[in-house]
DNA sequence: AATTGTTTTAAACTCCCGTATTAAACAGTT
DNA sequence: AACTGTTTAATACGGGAGTTTAAAACAATT
């Protein structure tokens, strides 16, 4: 038999149908949905192209399965983060630590460990063109942390107009993708560019810091 | 002969490339790079499937034209704007200014005129996978911009931390390449998730007001 | 009018795609 | 050991991809 190299074959552990959810997700991530073939998956998981179908019925619910596998429990994540902070005291929690909390969850679950990393990918290709069913990247996982981080602000800010808390839940938002934006290209590029310092921490702990100051901009006064 | 509908044969003003060059744009913004074929170019551009290697060489080379039909023009255009405001006075400019102009000029040069609505989403695919060669996209786009930047908030805020500038880059580029993305986003969903009262001017003052405030963190202590 | 170089055309070429088919290998039960 | 349902395997199918080719159409010059 001809040996075949870089697939996970040899992985004893895994079903073939993990095999294929964990080598799909890779190639998804890394060469978005139409840049990646079942062949391709199935030669990266070790087992025979008709395996895709035979599992998962088609491409497209094989794409949705390796979405599901980490949407829930991301979006779960993010909004227990947010839930505790708020729990915590019966008191009016701190700005600093509910930005800090919901800051290391979100860029934590997609470039924590190193199996998740791609994620961040995965989540900027599925914002640009949708291979999903209807609208459920949004409903089911947008939306829903962005309601439960509307609801803390308003108990940690009660003095911030509610109109303006969508506003720093967008800059919030906007901070953090960028941030997983650029941990991404970095992984991929070939390093003559990158910035000096540049320490995902660090530029954390400024977020929340920049972010602080800009909610209470429309709070002092 | 078979008329052909929904093509762009009939300008009788453009040349094929320039009409190729289009109708790549239109494809290449909506489709993607891999989501495109060449027949599709070619029919809508109304000319043989051959124009395009004919004149381009190649799909790749076509959309490396394509971008840098946009990418001199807006990069200048960015970095004018920012040297506009530290130009205008010989005493210390102000932030709020050079934020708002260069807020302007940001999201302006991309979602501001119909015709480059979708350059926006040209830009978020190939922030995720580049089909341009090696870093062309960041060393002669991004980098300048950040150079200009950077040098502007020195003048402009003579007291803040050089190692905090970056920072301080990196969380407006977040929020406005965040507004960008979800302008584009507006563009195509099925409209049942439209956020209320989502106007881009009204994003951008929040973003100049929340922005500043965050810059002033740095320097107010 | 003939010639030359350029542009456009239709067709073919080669390659890879997602899926379906069919049979072989396997595992568990009787 | 024979049967049964499940999983793996090799292969074929139809289609679409980017590119190439060679001839036709065109334009300009002599």
């Amino acid at each position: 038999m001809i040996a075949q190299d870089n697939n996970k074959k040899d992985d004893p552990v895994k079903s073939v149908k993990d095999r294929l959810l964990d080598a799909a997700e890779e190639f998804f991530c890394e060469h978005g949905f139409e840049g990646t073939s079942v062949r391709d998956i199935a030669s990266l998981a070790g087992c025979n192209i008709a395996s895709v179908n035979y599992y998962f019925g088609s491409k497209e619910k094989l794409y949705e399965e390796v979405w599901r596998r980490h949407l829930i429990p991301m979006r779960d994540a993010r909004i227990a983060s947010i839930n505790e902070v708020i729990s915590q005291t019966e008191a009016k929690p701190d700005l600093e630590d509910l930005l800090n909390s919901f800051a290391y969850t979100f860029v934590g679950s997609i470039v924590g460990t190193v199996g998740s990393l791609r994620l961040g990918k995965l989540m900027a290709r599925e914002y640009i063109d949708s291979h999903l069913p209807t609208n459920m990247f949004i409903d089911e996982f947008i939306m829903p942390t962005i309601t439960a981080m509307h609801s803390a602000l308003m108990k940690t800010c009660p003095d911030l107009n509610e109109s303006k808390i969508l506003m720093v839940i967008f800059s919030l938002l906007g901070q953090l993708v960028h941030l997983v934006h650029v941990n991404t290209m970095f992984e991929h590029s070939s390093g003559h560019w990158n910035l000096p310092g540049f320490d995902s921490d660090e530029v954390i702990e400024h977020i929340v810091k920049f972010s602080a100051a800009g909610i209470r901009a429309y709070i002092d006064k």
